[in-house]
This record gives structure tokens, C-alpha cells and sequence, in this order.
DNA sequence: CATGAGCGC
């Protein structure tokens, strides 16, 4: 699953983010953007964790905590559109049911 | 000091 992390203190990078979640669980991919226009971090990156529900429990345990001085934001990430083809926004609400079934 | 809203390549 993948996670959309925010808030994060200029000090937290890839691998920091990493470091973050690796004790909830396994952490295949760690990302956090920066802003190539300054070379800063834009304050958010991305998880990539291969267990759903592990993923979940760090986003419980994780959104809110304060890393670095900030507490962190943390969520599950928008689905992203391809960089090439047109259209954008984000279609419908939700998911209905809510969690399982919705893969 | 690049310094704070926000969903990436």
C-alpha cells in the first residue's frame, strides 16, 4: 500500500522515512520529494509497504506523532495519474464499503 | 539560512 507522509521536518529523508516506518513493518520503497527548484525537502513523501494492514497500523501509529520536531501526517496516498495522457482530477468518493474488497 | 502548503516520477 501506499502512503502519503506529510508534515515532515527538513531533517527526515528517504531513508529517515524509511527508518520511521521500518518498526511497523516492512518497508519496500521510502521517498521524499524534494523540491529540485531549492535542493529542500517539500515537507512529504511516500511509503510503499507491501502489507496492507502493517501499512495501516503505521499510519495509525505514525499520523500525529511528532518526528523532528513536527508532527507527522500521515495518511494513504491519492491514487497518481500517469505523467502522460491528459485528464486529472479524482473520480467518485471513497470506495463504497469501506476497507476490505476494495482490491 | 530556501522554511512550511501540501499528494511524487
Amino acid at each position: 500500500m501506499r502512503i502519503f507522509v506529510g508534515n515532515l521536518a527538513w531533517s527526515v529523508d528517504d531513508a529517515g522515512l524509511q527508518d520511521i516506518f521500518a518498526p511497523y513493518g516492512e518497508v519496500t520503497s521510502a521517498n521524499v520529494m524534494i523540491d529540485r527548484a531549492t535542493g529542500r525537502s517539500k515537507g512529504f513523501g511516500f511509503v510503499e509497504m507491501p502489507s496492507a494492514e502493517e501499512a495501516q497500523r503505521a499510519i495509525n501509529a505514525l499520523n500525529g506523532k511528532e518526528v523532528g520536531g513536527r508532527p507527522l501526517t500521515v495518511n494513504e496516498a491519492r491514487p497518481r495519474e500517469e505523467r502522460s495522457g491528459g485528464g486529472g482530477g479524482y473520480g467518485g468518493g471513497r470506495g463504497g464499503g469501506g476497507g476490505r474488497g476494495r482490491y
